[in-house]
DNA sequence: AATAACAACTTGTATGTACAAGTAATAATA
DNA sequence: TATTATTACTTGTACATACAAGTTGTTATT
């Protein structure tokens, strides 16, 4: 017989009692966390292990060490290949409003998801819901959004922080996103979408399916976006 | 006075020695490394530091680690978040045959790049060329490629290693991709690319345009790449 | 007042040691 | 023969320590 003996790691513990404080605003986003001898004597470990659990966090996109003065929180997005909407000409970022269109509701699994879903989700309900992001006013990416209800309940959009269902996810369910599949296609637009998004239909669209893979055991995020990129290109970049 | 004392740092010593030898396959792809002690052996220094190195290794994607069994060679591709063509249905990856269909040469810098030139690259000369990938005997991609001839020479294109051009860099250069930015539009496909591509005018294609950072200092490769994704949509993905 | 030296912090590199845990081949046992 | 235990490797975690190197504010000097 096999136990499940989940033996403890020191460095693991510190790195979530860390990151729940980063994920909850204990720790602000600017700000330093506690020195490395400091965390050492909260925890009574050494250096060593306090230094693995700060690589961790580097690594998962947390934090910036500076020599001499300390680690910083940092806004993880930033460091996530994530794909984002950036202006066309110029490097600046444009702000984006999204509005909730549909949903979040309990529903079906759409045949649309060009992903394998797990047993667990195909047995499960699914909650959607739909969004439309704008920038100057105007709708540029139409947005479904599916993920099972098994793993994470229906939450409200009224109850998304700043309106985003990610940062939702982070700082009130801890859930962070460690990952993610993406399959691009140029379509022309379809009715609906065409209807939705404002423009002539069979104006070429950049369709995004994704599927992120969160810190939630059996929690998929499954999206299929509709892109209207003559205005505003689709931005990703990833580093080492 | 503040001279360039470049300290040397043993990890970065034994790190560098053993990224050129996955480089140039004496570390074949899918062997293991010799074990953490016996490199150990080999510098004259002790497990953490040597652990240190293979840690910079494993987050550069050269190297995978099993525990009780030892340190394998990768695939780097792999875990780069490289737009990759993949099968419609199924994850199969299917055979992709690139054919040079002019260059490299030297030409200049074409005004579609939509990254900001550094001043170096401004100045220097650049070499083209551009290559057409095949998925079962029939074009997909349309790419354009433009670097420095500053930061890198002429390589002809008989001289690619399996026809690959990254390939060639990494194995007798020694250059890395780094990273890379990307962005990403629908279009509809002009007369150059729908002949080349063998397509109606019109048709919907993804235009990416990214420009990949090396581990050569001064070297940008930019990419211009038209993709016919009606039957084989782009890939990628990124895990922490 | 401006500058230089210092002190007190921070993170970075490195040594040395010990034991836990996973893997695989071998030896002992039923 | 088939199974189990042992052994000898591998990597993983953790301790304790030391000094290098970068940052910042204070103190001493000019």
């Amino acid at each position: 017989m096999k136990a499940t003996k989940t033996k403890i790691r020191k460095y693991l513990t510190i790195r979530d009692y860390i990151r729940k404080r980063i994920q909850g605003g204990t720790y602000a986003v600017g700000s330093y966390l506690p020195s490395e001898n400091e965390i050492c004597g909260q925890f009574s470990t050494t250096r060593t292990t306090v230094r693995k659990a700060l690589d961790e966090l580097l690594k998962e996109g947390f934090i910036e060490k500076e020599q001499g003065k300390g680690s910083k929180v940092v806004e993880r997005r930033k460091s996530l290949g994530l794909l984002t909407v950036k202006g066309f000409s110029g490097s600046i970022d444009y702000e984006v409003r999204t509005m909730v269109t549909e949903g979040p509701k309990i529903g079906q699994w759409d045949p649309i998801i060009p992903f394998i879903l797990t047993e667990a989700e195909k047995k499960s309900n699914c909650v959607y819901f739909q969004r439309v992001r704008h920038i100057n006013n105007r709708p540029v990416v139409l947005e479904n959004n599916w993920y099972s209800n098994d793993a994470l309940r229906v939450i409200d959009s009224d109850a998304f922080i700043e309106g985003s269902f990610f940062k939702t996810l982070s700082q009130k369910y801890f859930i962070e996103i460690l990952g993610a599949e993406q399959e691009l296609r140029s379509i022309p637009a379809g009715k609906e979408v065409a209807k939705k998004l404002g423009i002539q239909q069979g104006i070429p669209i950049l369709h995004i399916s994704v599927r992120f893979r969160t810190s939630k055991p059996g929690l998929n995020l499954y999206g299929d976006l509709y892109c209207n990129t003559t205005e505003y290109p689709i931005r990703n970049s990833y580093f080492l």
